[in-house]
RNA sequence: GCCGAUGUAGCUCAGUGGUAGAGCACUUCCUUGGUAAGGAAGAGGUCACGAGUUCAAGUCUCGUCAUCGGCUCCA
């Protein structure tokens, strides 16, 4: 007999060898239906696989994350079986799950193939789904591994095995197909409802350039076929709520071949919309002490050589700008932390004067790619809302703080409710990678750890991932249809102040090395802009959006009454504009709807010989008529509702 | 940069080697109206660009550029 310990740390007694679905039977029926793996001892396994000693047992659901990569890995495999049938003699790479469903490499050898034969694979999946086929896992020898896929002549899979210990190797089997997999995998292939084929793309072979290009098919599955739906729905709301086709219809920014490549050009409406963002930050970051600067767009070479940047990037940036008489070599600017650094160093410190937080809204710019540019998520030249922050060692907690009190604060008026904290630590065991003392890396490690514990954010510590000259704190949000996004980033370094040789007096009246925070609360202009526009699908806050209201009156008649309740309203600080075309009241309602006004005046008769305005809002309807007074104050409330402090 | 798909009016998109199209937007005129599209007329094109095949190319072929989907990259 073992002892199994569930997860409401009750401990039950089964026979040795019983698995996990041989235990969930015993507790339900209907929680063995719906068994897609386990998790014993931490670690996660087949439903399936013998438990022959104590454990620790979690049943893994579809509602669990692991339960639903063990479902949707388990489908690349039909989907390659699928494949083999359709298209004999095909080689498959790797097929993994993702985020969202799965994918797989494959070498389609002389066929071809597009989207247009996803159908005839879904259905081919679904009639293999339908069989119920059991995934039954082997272990092998590297041997008999090698034989197998030698003989079937994939050498992708040779490759792969090549590179496995002998001991360590499992073959899967459904049906006729075999793979080359370590699992975990759901009891067989009925859970597997609905399918469907997403899309089809190029992939290197592990990734390297140099070899050759497999074709990738993403896909999803789904254990109810009103989740696929549901899932399609989203993809489509996805679709609407693309920030480059809502830039375009609200006109907000657009691209120019002429002008170049991945250099967006903001229209009035989105710079209006963008300052107003700006000057919302601006005012944050006054309250919190700090200042405000600007430097010029390019910088002289020895800057770059001076940070570094020059040698790690020099090469793939936009190439230097050269002085036709003095020979003077230049730079773009790709960063703001070198000229801020200048900054510093530009007067003698004490210890009393720091912190010392320099800010600017740096336009930078940053030769990607040409395959990279997407709309305004990356771009080759963007804003950054920058900042660095030059403190003690001792300040580094408080300072860290601070900056996260700023950007809980935008989530929070921005609407962003659902965010998780990633907090990046150096790899012990590669202290090598890293510059800067032990004793300020621990410091500095701390300091992240125990400002994100204070400030109560939910965090993900990940050992490995912080940037060679310091940890890091990287924020994620969720959008309205529950995307992730990277937005702001906060980053201690050790490197700038080092390579520039910054310094202040302590109390011992010696020289002291400041420590470094970048921080960029938005990450940049462009991006947050992007990520604003897919989370609210364009309909901005009422503070935020270019124009408030837009009048309409009922006929011409009512036009000089329509500028009159214009005046009023600039008067009350608000924006908007008057629709002065000749069409009919229901027109230009619509076109409002469409252009997501938030308020729509409507004036006629009525309203003219009372005084009154009357007003509907996007997307609820009629309000009715009131004062114009009124009206203003119900703006002007919900705008000062949106932005108080917190 | 690499692979694939796409490129026709300001926008969204039809177009099967044989006269360049539609809806919306725009201009003018009519209409002067009450909570999601009033009517008529007009203007608008180097069919991305360049070569080639053909009696004839938006359509077929090749090249270039751009966009999109991925890959690789992202200080």
């Amino acid at each position: 007999m073992i002892n199994i310990t569930l997860p409401d740390g009750s401990v039950k007694q089964y026979a040795k060898g019983s698995s996990a679905l041989d235990i969930a039977k015993s507790i339900s029926e209907g929680l063995a239906r719906n068994v897609l793996a386990a998790k014993v001892n931490d670690k996660v396994v087949d439903a399936m696989r013998p438990i022959n000693e104590d454990a620790s047992l979690v049943l893994l659901t579809w509602n669990d994350a692991e339960g639903k990569a063990a479902m949707w890995h388990s489908s690349a495999h039909v989907m390659a079986e699928a494949i083999e049938m359709l298209y004999p003699g095909v080689k498959f790479g790797i097929g993994p799950d993702i985020e969202n469903g799965f994918y797989y490499d494959i070498d389609f050898m002389n066929h071809t193939i597009s989207s247009d034969d996803f159908e005839k694979i879904e259905n081919k999946m679904l009639e293999l789904a339908a069989q119920k086929l059991p995934f039954m896992r082997r272990e092998v020898s590297k041997q008999e591994a090698l034989d197998y896929f030698g003989k079937k002549g994939d050498e992708y899979k040779l490759e792969m095995i090549n590179d496995l210990e002998d001991g360590t190797i499992s073959f899967y089997q459904t049906g006729e197909f075999t793979d080359l997999c370590r699992g975990p995998h759901i009891p067989d292939t009925s859970f597997i409802k609905a399918v469907k084929l997403l899309s089809i793309a190029g992939a290197y072979w592990r990734g390297d350039e140099k070899r050759k290009q497999l074709t990738r098919i993403y896909a999803i599955t789904f254990p109810k076929k009103s989740e696929l739906t549901d899932y399609l729905t989203l993809l489509e709301e996805a679709k609407k709520r693309d920030h480059r086709k809502i830039g375009k219809e609200l006109e907000l920014f657009m691209f120019s071949e002429k002008v170049g490549l991945g250099l967006p050009i903001w229209l009035p409406k989105g710079a209006a919309l963008r300052e107003r963002l700006e000057n919302f930050l601006k005012a944050v970051q006054r309250k919190a002490g700090y200042e405000l600067v600007m430097c010029p767009h390019i910088g002289n070479v020895n800057l770059y050589k001076t940070s570094g940047h020059y040698e790690k990037y020099g090469a793939d940036s936009f190439q230097p700008i050269n002085t036709p008489v003095e020979g003077e070599q230049f730079f773009l600017k790709p960063m703001n932390c070198p000229h801020h650094c200048e900054i510093f160093k530009a007067k003698p410190h004490s210890y009393k004067d720091l912190p010392v937080r320099i800010a600017e809204f740096g336009t930078v710019y940053r030769y990607e790619q040409s395959g990279e540019l997407h709309g305004l998520t990356r771009v080759r030249g963007f804003t950054q809302d920058d900042a660095h922050l030059f403190c003690t060692p001792d300040q580094l907690k408080d300072e860290f703080k601070g900056v996260i009190d700023i950007i809980l604060y935008i989530f929070k008026t921005l609407n962003f409710p659902e965010f998780t904290a990633q907090v990046s630590l150096r790899d012990p065991n590669n202290k090598v990678k890293y510059i800067g003392s032990d004793e300020n890396w621990e410091k500095a490690e701390r300091a992240i750890i125990e400002a994100a514990e204070e400030k109560g954010l939910k965090t993900e510590v990940v050992t490995g991932e912080a940037a060679f000259y310091g940890p890091k704190l990287d924020f994620m949000v969720r959008d309205a249809i529950g995307r992730k996004w990277q937005l702001g980033t906060v980053q201690v370094d050790y490197n700038l102040p080092e390579r520039f040789d910054l310094e202040y007096t302590g109390a011992d009246n010696q020289k002291h090395r400041p420590v470094m925070i970048h921080r960029a609360p938005f990450g940049s202009m462009e991006r947050f802009v992007a990520v604003l526009i897919e989370h609210t699908g364009g309909n901005f806050p009422l503070w935020l959006t270019p124009d408030q209201y837009t009048i309409l009156p009922i006929s011409d008649k009512f036009m000089d009454y329509a500028e009159k309740v214009k005046q009023q309203l600039t008067e009350g600080e608000l924006r908007g504009m008057i629709d002065e075309r000749s069409e009919k009241t229901g027109r230009k309602i619509r076109d409002a709807e469409m252009k997501k006004i938030p308020y729509m005046i409507i004036v006629g008769e009525k309203e003219e010989a009372e005084g009154l305005v009357s007003v509907r809002k996007h997307g609820e309807g009629d309000l009715g008529s009131m004062p114009i007074a009124d009206f203003i104050k119900i703006v002007n409330d919900e705008v000062h509702q949106a932005i108080k402090e917190n």
